[in-house]
DNA sequence: GCGACAG
DNA sequence: ATCTTGTCGC
């Protein structure tokens, strides 16, 4: 197993990595409603741990635009590159994501991440990070509010409510399965928040959480599994 | 000041 | 994220 070196300027301290994100906020692109569901190829990424061996795995799925075949696949295995610090999760998932996106055999089309967009202290959070360093329409799916708030909304699938922080509109609660508790939506990169919940519901016939970020789990699951032995 | 807090 | 079996239910 050949194990990827993350970049040399990779934030090394907390306060670095706040200035990045306060650096590169300024290149997020959030006029571009972003393609319609249906007309594009869907890609989820994701990441799992293993911090016994200081390994992190990530993998990417393009699903074609129907979302019923997979297109292609990447994985890659890497050091972790950060401790988990709320606000900073980027920095700890990105670069094995990166690494997982490079070696895609397809275009990945549009990027759905297990996280947040502009849902984030500073309006900076995972998906409008890796969109901003790809340049790829990226949104964020999450399946917990964080530290915004919301009220309810209506039970059937595709209801919605806007998820706050204070006054500020920052993402959508997200009915993708009637009853279900809702999934956390924000915009992130060349993606609306109104064309991040198409794709959303497009991609949840049956589950709660998008088939793409489904279907990147279980082969991140399985590439560190592989990567450790067993 | 302390704790909570996407994954 | 991760530690973890069976079990109730559509």
């Amino acid at each position: 197993m050949e194990i990827l070196r993350t970049p040399a300027d990779w934030p090394r301290t907390e306060t670095e990595a706040r200035a990045a994100q306060e650096t590169l906020r300024a290149r997020l692109v959030r006029d571009e409603a972003g393609p319609a569901p249906g007309t594009v190829p869907l890609t989820g990424v994701d990441v799992a741990y293993d911090d016994a061996r200081d390994l992190v795995a990530a993998a990417a799925v393009v699903l074609d635009p129907g979302g019923r075949t997979v297109l292609g696949r990447a994985t890659a295995v890497g050091r972790v590159a950060f401790p988990y610090v709320p606000g900073l999760l980027a920095f700890r998932e990105l670069p094995a994501v990166l690494a997982a996106l490079d070696r895609l055999p397809v275009a990945p089309g549009v990027v759905v991440c297990d996280g947040y967009g502009v849902a984030h202290p500073r309006r900076f959070g995972l998906a409008a990070h890796l969109g901003v360093l790809t340049g790829l329409p990226v949104f964020g799916v999450a399946k917990n509010p964080f530290l915004f708030t919301y009220e309810a909304p209506g039970e059937e699938r595709g209801a919605r409510a806007p998820l706050l922080d204070g006054a500020e509109e920052v993402g959508a609660a997200l009915r993708t399965r009637t009853g279900v508790k809702p999934v956390y939506v924000s915009a992130g990169h060349r993606v609306t928040l109104d064309t991040a919940c198409a794709h959303t519901l497009a991609l949840t016939p049956r589950y709660r959480l998008p088939e793409t970020t489904r279907r990147a789990d279980a082969l991140c699951r399985a590439a560190l599994k592989e990567a450790v032995g067993n």
